[in-house]
RNA sequence: UCCCCAGUAGCUCAGUUGGCAGAGCAGAUGGCUGUUAACCAUCGGGUCCGCGGUUCGAGUCCGUGCUGGGGAGCCA
């Protein structure tokens, strides 16, 4: 019960027994009425199922409650009774209801299918809808579920800065932070004179978590990061926004064996997870958005992860006689339509591609003794290709510094970062995971704008 | 950024060969003793995305812009 002496209606929902005084609050979804009855669908968002509210004639200004419209906003006290119809177990029989908020015929959800497309329009009301609801419920559980996930194995939850000035390179277009007059910037020689500015250098919103993340790696062993990432790219498709949260372990005393080991118990448990605590959303999900997708979460929960080395997966795609888009050769990157085949055809599920070219990875990645590829790992699942992707760092300072010089990045700009190999170097790994490109796999929905609560694309930040 | 598709009532959509603008839901009114996106009847509701063009005549054909969607690239 809380404080104001309401209960949510999934407690409700849950009784075991009637009960009398009972009290609930939230929107209304539906109204029905006949002549000596009246029906109004009460939902306060706790769980996906709205409570059905009986009012009979003797309730009090019984005519001006059942005009309510859809949306409105409603304090209702009475008995949780057994419902004497079908559809329901529980219901509640009305003594007093009390218009909080009323709602007029202008309320954009109606009582009916609305497109997502619709719905991303009326962002501030969308996570009333059934879906939305579904949607915001697991990923607050989803990001529960992933704190204690790390917390019990013990790792350290660092916040990593926001606005930086380190470019993680290859990780995107960083959005600019500045404080300098748009109109008249101070000009050195003709170029910007970012000194200045506000930080007194160039600074923009993080791309990555990493870099800093591995500095604490190496004072507390094993960490991660869990926050917001910011990619200025215009980038216009269903899996990409501008603003979306990123979960960045980082692992001291790791090479990449154990990097894999510790993402698919990760994938693991988070699945199980979702299976066990959000069963009724799941369960929608499943009804509604994507059938099967309760088969594939159990499957993936049960699935023995594979690992094949990027040389291996060309030779296998060089040699399938399947007509793929793009061509593949040793050197390039893997396509969608290529890490698709691998995991759905070849492996028949989740599969860890590793050893990449390092001419297609970033400078970060620590090199193997071959001299030419990187300990790196792409994990790949049916149905969406690349899920996570992660690396060993390489630990090695003279190593580091060549292949930042190789891949065009001043090692004075990111001397802290070499510092971290000059002192008490230490093998260690990570991966990152982009929280939305999870929460759609899990939950089915194919546009990452349904999943975040108010996204950002190009040419959108309303809301 | 590139390629493709779409835009018609508040919402979801239909609209034939270029010839009077339509349905369901929502809304209003009435009916119905327990409904389940209730049901039944009646009524109201339009800048056919904007601009320009072709035509006797354009929701329909052409050009262009805007918005949205799908795909690609970049990437998580």
């Amino acid at each position: 019960m809380k404080a104001d002496g309401r209960t949510r209606i999934k407690a409700a929902l849950a009784a075991t027994a009637p009960q009398e005084g009972l009290l609930v609050k939230g929107w209304v979804r539906t109204v029905r009425r006949g002549k000596g009855v009246g029906f109004i669908a009460l939902n306060d968002g706790s769980c996906l199922t709205s409570i059905q509210v009986v009012l009979d004639p003797l309730v009090p200004n019984f005519d001006e409650i059942l005009k309510v419209k859809t949306g409105g906003c409603l304090s209702v006290s009475g008995a949780l009774v057994e419902s004497p119809a079908k559809g329901q177990k529980w219901e509640i029989q009305a003594r007093q209801v009390r218009i909080i908020g009323d709602a007029d015929e202008a309320y954009p959800l109606q009582k009916k299918r609305h497109t997502f497309e619709y719905l991303r329009t009326v962002a501030h009301l969308r996570p009333r809808s059934n879906t939305f609801g579904a949607v915001f419920r697991m990923r607050s559980a989803l990001s529960h579920a992933i704190h204690r996930f790390f917390q019990e194995c013990g790792f350290l939850y660092v916040h990593t800065p926001i606005i930086t000035a380190s470019d993680c390179e290859g990780a995107g277009e960083m959005f600019r932070v500045t404080m300098l007059d748009a109109a008249r910037p101070p000009l050195t020689n003709g170029e910007l004179d970012w000194t200045q500015d506000f930080f007194g250098e160039k600074t923009g919103l993080t791309v990555s978590g990493q870099l800093q993340g591995e500095a604490f790696a190496a004072a507390f062993s094993d960490i991660y990061t869990f926050g917001p990432t910011f990619r200025a790219d215009n980038s216009n498709t269903s899996r990409h926004a501008a603003e979306f949260w990123m979960i960045e372990p980082e692992m001291a005393f790791a090479d990449l064996a154990d990097d894999c080991k510790l993402a698919e118990e990760f994938l693991k448990h988070i699945c199980r997870y979702a299976l066990e605590h959000c069963a009724e959303d799941i369960a929608f999900f499943n009804e509604r958005i994507e059938p099967g997708l309760i088969d594939k979460l159990e499957g993936l929960a049960r699935a023995k992860f594979q690992t094949m080395t990027y040389t291996e997966a060309v030779r296998i795609l060089d040699a399938c006689g399947e007509a793929f888009e793009f061509p593949v050769a040793w050197g390039n990157d893997l396509q969608s339509e290529h890490e698709r085949y691998l995991t759905e055809r070849v492996v028949g599920g989740p599969v860890f591609v590793i050893d990449y070219p390092a001419s297609i990875k970033a400078f970060y990645m620590r090199l193997n003794d071959d001299g030419r590829t990187v300990a790196a790992m792409d994990l790949l699942v049916p149905r969406v290709g690349e899920i996570m992707g992660g690396s060993q760092r390489e630990d090695r300072h003279d190593v580091l510094r060549q292949r930042m010089r190789q891949s065009r990045i001043d090692p004075k700009s990111l001397w802290w970062f070499l510092d971290i190999r000059r002192w008490g170097t230490c093998p260690h790994s990570g991966f990152g995971l982009g929280f939305e490109r999870f929460l759609m796999y899990i939950t089915g929905m194919q546009n990452i704008r349904d999943v975040i609560p108010f996204p950002r694309t190009p040419g959108n930040a309303h809301f």
